[in-house]
DNA sequence: CATGAATGAGGTTTCATTCAT
DNA sequence: GATGAATGAAACCTCATTCAT
């Protein structure tokens, strides 16, 4: 993907296909969020979407494959622009609040696709498994990152997965919470999560 | 529910219809920690309980009001004697201990009630709203508790929902993740998450 | 099934259930000669038998399963009395006259199930596995009569399928010919068709 | 068809558009194999013969007229040379022994096309109508021939049709069988098969 | 209280066919 | 001539729910 607003605005499209492939992702997102991925179906995404139902089965080969395919799509849209901003400092601790801030900052931008990430993990049996596969793929650099963090000294000695619990888990919980009220958090209640998460693992 | 254990075993029913109520929803948290409250249907609660489908609806009203009055029911399950555990102390950051040691031996206790909690709190839009207005009830001596503590002056000074979100939050979630892998945490690793919750949270 | 007839007369029917699903098999059987078993479709057997297609489901499992006991069904229909008619001689080859004679009288009087057996045996990708197996077992018997026809030494020393091939297979063929249009074999025909068959086979 | 080898070998094609037909002749066979005539759809012949779903709709009005079409290029191919076969000899029965060779040498060599044709058979509501007729037209010949025979007084008294039934008709069965057994018949028993239908109709 | 039977509505998916390019 | 994209219709099947017994 190219351009990631892709998702958002619908202007300015070329292609008549790709058009009609973002009018079915739109619909995904929007649908995933009022009625759930439980409730999600072809019928009520080719409806939204304007499209036939069959139509949907000519870019994805099932349901578990829309999801997975739309899930890579917004894995690499939230990620874009992450290893840099991470890379912008040495240290690991500052690494990781430069990967707390671009989690923050891109569930602000694009609030449906963190919505919807945050349901695919709740629901992993509807998507295909490579989605599920893409998605892990994308997580252990992070994991990495956290390993590093670990061996600094800078922070408590324990497994990337409490590390992980008690920075990132909660940070997008809470914003899945200012979505759901239709809220954002301003900067000082960022600030805020980002220490909170930090006092959390430093020694 | 008078005895909790009821959800557990079967042995030492008195009661006729309390024997196939039990079966039922001993069938929803099982079908709901296989194919999630997603692929949870009544045809496959009634066969799994052997009963009719028809006798589902002889307890309850339709399926939102099934997955409500058992949530109910989890919930006091869950919260029993939370009350006399957190008024054991009277330090408003030691009741907060006790409290979150309290969801992290129910979740042990009980995985697959906690299982369920978390399901419904991912897909509200099956639940009646009994039972989510319910659920919203139990917290608020919760979001008392924290406002007490945060009153006391030994904790930053943010919003119950922060500190939650830094504290019960991501204690259930890692015991989600102990109870898909089929492991328990250990004393060490309980320890690690109060830690983990509390400095965070403190100023 | 105690009476053969109930596939054909839904006269003094008892239980409501039988008579849905008589109606079902006597709308298969229909359809599998108006149409095919190809063009045979769940929508087009409930239609045709007044029920809804989910009432099929409560029946058989799936469409497969639906003909698989239709079909084992209607084996045992056709081989009604087969036995005692073929005992009632000792010799192998009189044995084998009295079969070829049993099918042709059953042909006569259910041409509809000759038909559906015939389709199945073209189709058998239709059919779940069950139907397949208990078609071939009933076979068996046939097969063995054969070799004992050829040890007998009266006939030719030629593989029991061979046999078949000239005996049961064309009469079946030739009173598929006369259902498809709307005759009967007179008695004249009947027993040209199995001194045909005597004939090919005799040395 | 002038060359009848264009359904086997794919080489050496000159119109480029005979090519693509030929490559969706080849699926058509393979499908009715593979799936059978129930299961062969459009979209599988297109994708199996590498050509758009459109591009079966410039050679073919609809599903009916294509396998009408290819039904009539099958039966040319498969009555190739049959006529100059069976006028190599003069005797009626001679003549028929010819045809009966000639059935069973061609099946041997275009297994597929006879395995095709049977198929056919077995669903005419498949076929358009030309195609039905075609094949009826065909068959004409065939049985003028047992009339002739009839006539001679060699054999028994007996309709063209039944005559067919007991010489034609087990032949193709038997030469089904081998096909779907991946076998082909040794000589013995071709000679075999044609001294059962010969001596089924003597007289 | 309990149920087996029944169903309309809706689910996913494939179908034969068309059309703009 | 050839196609990829598109679709209405129809395929199979499951759903939550009701009702006579």
């Amino acid at each position: 993907m190219t351009n990631e607003q892709s998702f958002i605005y619908n202007e300015d499209m070329r292609k008549i296909d790709e058009n009609k492939k973002d009018a079915i992702t739109q619909a995904v997102f929007q649908l995933t969020q009022e009625v759930g991925l439980v409730g999600l179906s072809i019928a009520k995404v080719a409806k939204l979407a304007a499209v036939s139902p069959a139509t949907i089965y000519i870019y994805y080969k099932d349901k578990a494959d829309m999801l997975s395919q739309i899930l890579i799509q917004v894995k690499d849209t939230f990620d874009d622009g992450m290893e840099e901003t991470i890379l912008s400092v040495s240290e690991p601790l500052e690494q990781v609040k430069k990967f707390l801030n671009h989690v923050i900052r891109q569930s602000m931008k694009y609030p449906q696709l963190a919505y919807f990430m945050h349901a695919t993990m709740e629901s992993p049996n509807e998507i295909a498994p490579e989605g599920i596969a893409y998605s892990q793929k994308r997580t252990e650099p992070i994991i990495e990152l956290y390993n590093r963090l670990i061996a600094s000294g800078k922070v408590k000695n324990i497994s990337p997965d409490l590390m992980i619990g008690w920075t990132a888990v909660p940070i997008a919980d809470q914003l899945q919470l200012h979505f759901r009220n239709g809220t954002l958090p301003n900067e000082a209640e960022i600030q805020q999560m980002i220490e909170l998460s930090i006092d959390a693992i430093k020694k």
